[in-house]
DNA sequence: AGTGTTTTTACGGTTTATCGTAAGGATATG
DNA sequence: CATATCCTTACGATAAACCGTAAAAACACT
């Protein structure tokens, strides 16, 4: 099994569970980081001593305190971290569920697993790491690699996170429609955008603006 | 100490440490559910059997999934809890750090405590519970006690946030006119909500309904 | 009961959203 | 080049939101 393994996770109630899957799992040395900064610091001296890091289980977002910190989020330590140990394995450990995210997690960070935390997500983690450790194909959820393949969210375009956006700010159509076009934007004639909107409420499924707003806030669109 | 005590929390990973608190602090009876309408039933079949809860340990937001739920929160939860066990004791352990919204948890749901999830709640968690079983007074952070005596400003009551809820799902004023009657909140009348959004459109700076609901969105009021 | 105050409701006018229809323009295709 | 098709814009009618004012009801106080 791993030797020297670190977890990055802000949240103790959440920590204190990852380390003792860790210790089930007869890992010598389990270290821990609050703070993304402190992680790299972590890994880099390790690196230093010669004693360098088997694997690393990261989430992505930290709460943002008093401290000032060069890495604020997991995306952030891991590029860092690749770049000064490239063989170093990464699990990311997240509750966040929007497909691009986690796709562009496997493209550009080449992580090589991705938990999402979830109500049996513990498990999972434990397998996960067990998989990793013997080099095994790691398999995602249906429910995950659906949503990976899935690419209904990406016919919305810039042009509709746009409109939204400026709905959401209390915009009324026609003031919409001039900002369009001072902005260059096109189609911006008010008709066409009221015809827009009212694709994206029949796609989302919403009555009226204020639902639709409320659909796609809470599906993090805006 | 506490007898009997239930975990309301979807995330295992959370809840497994809330438990190890609990068995630290030698609760005899430890019960856990993953989602609102499980905990509810175990409230319930708590009171049937003359072998009621002592204390509730709840978080805020649960993830949706395939099943379907009568209560999707922790408010709702707790609402419903209270109506049943009004002598209930009531922790609300969520990562939630707006102050309007804790604000609310402890006007409109008489809860007993906030424990914000951070980088060293746990040993909050553990405090707190034995504060509440001696009927001490909890300590709230400056922050948030200052929001709490704060009456000079709008009061965000129940009231409210259903008034904002039927909105964002997409209902009229006269939709919402006759829901309300229906359910006997009071004031009902079309004018009378008019009156009650246009307060909180100023409180909020919001231009419209669309603006009002992308704003109390965001910090988390619905 | 009577008076003053606050809350709730009703009403009318204006703006914006909503919905259907149609005209104008660009592009593709034969 | 002619025609079909799609995209964009314009227009008009109705519903809903928006905003101010005033009546009605509920409440508090003497």
């Amino acid at each position: 099994m791993f030797k020297k393994v670190l977890v990055a996770e802000d949240l103790d109630s959440i920590s204190i569970s990852i380390v003792k899957v860790l210790e089930e799992l007869a890992i010598l040395e389990i270290h821990h980081a609050k703070y993304c900064d402190d992680a790299f610091l972590k890994i880099k001296k390790g690196l230093h001593n010669s004693t360098p890091y088997d694997l690393l289980i990261s989430d992505l977002s930290f709460k943002p305190d008093h401290r000032e910190n060069r890495f604020s989020s997991g995306e952030e330590l891991i590029e860092a971290a690749k770049k000064l140990q490239p063989d170093l394995k990464t699990i990311v450990f997240s509750i966040e569920d929007k497909s691009f995210r986690i796709k562009s997690l496997f493209n550009n960070l080449e992580i090589n697993a991705y938990v999402s935390k979830g109500r049996n997500s513990i498990p999972i983690l434990k397998k996960t790491i067990q998989r990793i450790y013997n080099n095994e194909e790691v398999k995602l959820s249906a429910e995950l690699s659906l949503a990976l393949r899935d690419n209904s969210l990406f016919e919305i375009e810039s042009y509709d996170i746009a409109l939204l956006k400026s709905l959401s700010k209390g915009s009324t159509l026609d003031n919409i429609s001039s900002e369009f076009k001072e902005s260059g934007i096109v189609p911006n004639g008010s008709s066409s955008l009221e015809k827009r909107i009212n694709k994206l409420k029949i796609y989302f499924k919403a009555n009226n603006n204020v639902h639709l707003i409320a659909i796609t806030k809470d599906l993090g669109l805006v």
